[in-house]
DNA sequence: GTCTATAGAAGGATAGAC
DNA sequence: GTCTATCCTTCTATAGAC
């Protein structure tokens, strides 16, 4: 039977996933996990022991796989303007198929801020930059990206594809009352947040702007 | 006594705004709140009867007060680039005293998107639309903001404000990792954010970019 | 491995004295 | 208006039968 032993820990793994990034850590119920899979809460205790277990098991998933997202970026073979528009298709994409996902994920590392140290203690943000510095070297220089505003312009990246996300019901609430469609939004926004950051960074017409 | 009780129920309604921003409704105790006023649970619902009454007298008040910074850039008498400037600068500023509204803000409204049209019926979003229109009509020209792309261009602007506020602990994690300031980081943002902003809907240069 | 039954603790809410 | 004491429900977790 351990066939079927896997089958009821995946079963309820699954419900778990579900049910906390639904939820919640907080707001999630041990007898709404056991109900969606379709056991009874002893079963949970079973596998898991206690919430707390299972919560963790159910956040380091899903938190791996939302930043292994990430990754493609710095391997492919890609001009540094394709890596900025793969990155955008892939990852809004990826986003479409989970949109509850960065919330959550943000919304219980900043009540817990103490996961982040196990989450980036493999990530080698260094060694990243390094990776892209010796890529594109040339193409660092002609935007400007510098060891100085790195994170700036990081950031800004991240900001462009995830925060949809995560002010969804705004956005939504707000495009709804004035006959926008989100879908169509994201749909747009794989290539319109591309062309916004590469011209963001853009080096030419500085002098046009009347920045002080 | 009645200079008392406004006290006693302001001291509640600022206990409670502190304790659910922290927590979350579903992670907030009414105990919490009420150790923190330094009075007893029965007072809280002596003044707001349940838990739902207090935390919707927070959450609205609390929303309200996000939305609101908003505001200020539609009745300026300024030039579109110096909206744009004012803006990041007022609405960082505010968020740098008030770090954990958005997540809260936006993870409550994502649990529970009905409290949305409370939120944004008496924001007559077209009316903005048009006041903006009206004031810069040449600026909206020159920098192709039309009806099509205004929501990809108002969701960037919110977005290279907010997101580093929602996604904090991993940033300032990373940062920490590898030696840069979370706060200088956020100081450098008022600038960084509206020169971005302003380059990437800047009309020229459009053919030096390869974007297919 | 899976179930039912229940222990044990915690949390929201109320009664009633002052 | 404020307090103590307590009710009642809900929730996590375990015991024990099958």
């Amino acid at each position: 039977m351990t066939e079927n032993d896997k089958l009821t820990e995946e079963k309820i793994f699954e419900s778990a996933t579900e049910i906390f990034i639904e939820k919640g850590m907080d707001g999630a119920r041990m007898k709404d996990i056991a109900d969606h899979a379709g056991i009874n809460k002893a079963l949970l205790h079973y596998y898991y022991r206690t919430k707390d277990h299972l919560f963790n098991a159910v956040f380091e998933k899903m938190a791996g796989l939302m930043f292994k997202k990430f990754a493609p970026v710095f391997d492919e073979r890609l001009s540094f303007e394709d890596k900025i528009k793969f990155f955008f298709r892939e990852h809004i994409t990826f986003l479409q198929q989970n949109p509850r996902l960065p919330a959550f994920i943000l919304y219980e590392l900043s009540r817990h801020p103490e996961r982040i140290k196990k989450l980036i203690q493999n990530l080698d943000v260094e060694k990243l930059w390094e990776t892209l510095e010796k890529q594109h070297e040339k193409d660092l220089k002609k935007y400007n990206i510098t060891k100085e505003n790195i994170p700036q312009f990081m950031t800004s990246v991240a900001a462009m594809s995830v925060f949809p996300f995560l002010a969804k019901p705004i956005i939504s609430g707000v495009m709804e009352k004035i006959g926008y469609n989100f879908d169509e939004y994201l749909e747009q926004r794989k290539s319109y947040a591309p062309e916004f950051i590469l011209k963001a960074i853009s080096k030419t017409n500085r002098d046009e702007l009347t920045l002080t």
